[in-house]
DNA sequence: TTCATTATTTATCATATGTAAAATTTTCTC
DNA sequence: GAGAAAATTTTACATATGATAAATAATGAA
């Protein structure tokens, strides 16, 4: 996925704006099982993806608990040191070998202050974020296990293939166990 | 709580901006019990809370699910209608009799446009919720109910005292039984 | 291909949470 | 303040999910 089609799918800038935009970002490149987000830490830069899947997951107590999955077009992004500067939750993790377009969070704030089409881009970058969490949220206290897996399914089918059923189950929040008996359920 | 407070407390605004934003608020009240926001409509507009607490449910299949409270300095909001013109999931309650202060989606999204200061408060009002939202996400995936209601009674006693607990106990995502049984535990 | 490692499923059992209904307490109204 | 209505707690029982361990399947390296 071009960064084109990343920046104008969040929101439609004027060429101009966009050029700007894309001054500051760079091509970077993780192999799988890198981790590239830390917990606990301030990050300073955004991701997009241009190709590759990744997970985000936290470690409480010894219990991995996976929370999102974000494949091409998604933003890797900790939301903590993003809007507060402060340490975030998460570690991100590439499940695969992943492509990825790198946005320094200084020079984006920078630019926000500067140019008011840039600055309606990231308020409606935030808001799209915040409709997607808002969804998970809602799927996650109103759908039993069983739904949310068939929803996902039907969502993301590519995703069963391209990730490990454990953090499948993880992010259903359920043990792998129970997700087993899901599927055995549905077949 | 005024509006001054409540609009700098998202972000602080220059005064010249903040005047812009303050000529299209007006001020308004609602009793107990009075539903303020529908599901499936698209709302236009949303609320500031000067006084009272209200709360967000949602009737997926006659099971009402409570899954927000807000109270003073809060914004009552359809994000779906806020951010993509579209039907919301929830039903918002007036806990208490409630004093509000309402603006016009229609006018702030003018605004965006037109000032920069404005934008920029609105990509913080976007960010700060999607920091809560994330927030209330993982304290929902990590958490077990027990230290869910534990934490609520820690940062927001109050909440205890002017909420019924079957609200409580919706919103924790539990039964009622399950919440008294855990109450009975605690003391 | 073969072996070793990792991932997934199945089986068994224990436990936490839900349902339903009754008992108790609190709140509201006259 | 008494009585009615609503809210909350308690009890008894059923069931779904988790934990643990063993069995099977899939993946990867030599």
């Amino acid at each position: 996925m071009s960064i084109d089609q990343i920046l104008d799918r969040i929101y439609p800038v004027p060429d101009c704006s966009k050029q700007r935009i894309k001054t500051y970002i760079s091509e970077t490149q993780f192999p799988k099982g890198k981790v590239l987000l830390r917990a606990n830490k301030v990050e300073k830069s955004i991701y997009f993806i241009k190709q590759g899947i990744v997970r985000a997951y936290s470690n409480p107590v010894d219990k991995e608990i996976t929370f999102w999955f974000g494949k091409e077009g998604d933003t890797i992004i900790s939301m903590k040191s993003y809007v507060a500067n402060q340490k975030g939750y998460e570690d991100i993790e590439a499940l695969e070998k992943c492509e990825l377009y790198e946005l320094k969070i200084e020079d984006l704030r920078r630019l926000f202050n500067d140019d008011i089409h840039i600055a309606n881009w990231g308020r409606r970058f935030a808001e799209q974020e915040l409709i997607r969490t808002e969804r998970r949220l809602i799927s996650r206290q109103f759908q039993t296990a069983t739904e949310r897996y068939r929803e996902l399914l039907e969502d993301h089918p590519d995703l069963i293939q391209r990730v490990q059923l454990r953090h499948i189950a993880s992010y259903l929040g359920i043990t792998q166990v129970s997700l087993s008996r899901i599927r055995a359920d549905i077949k």
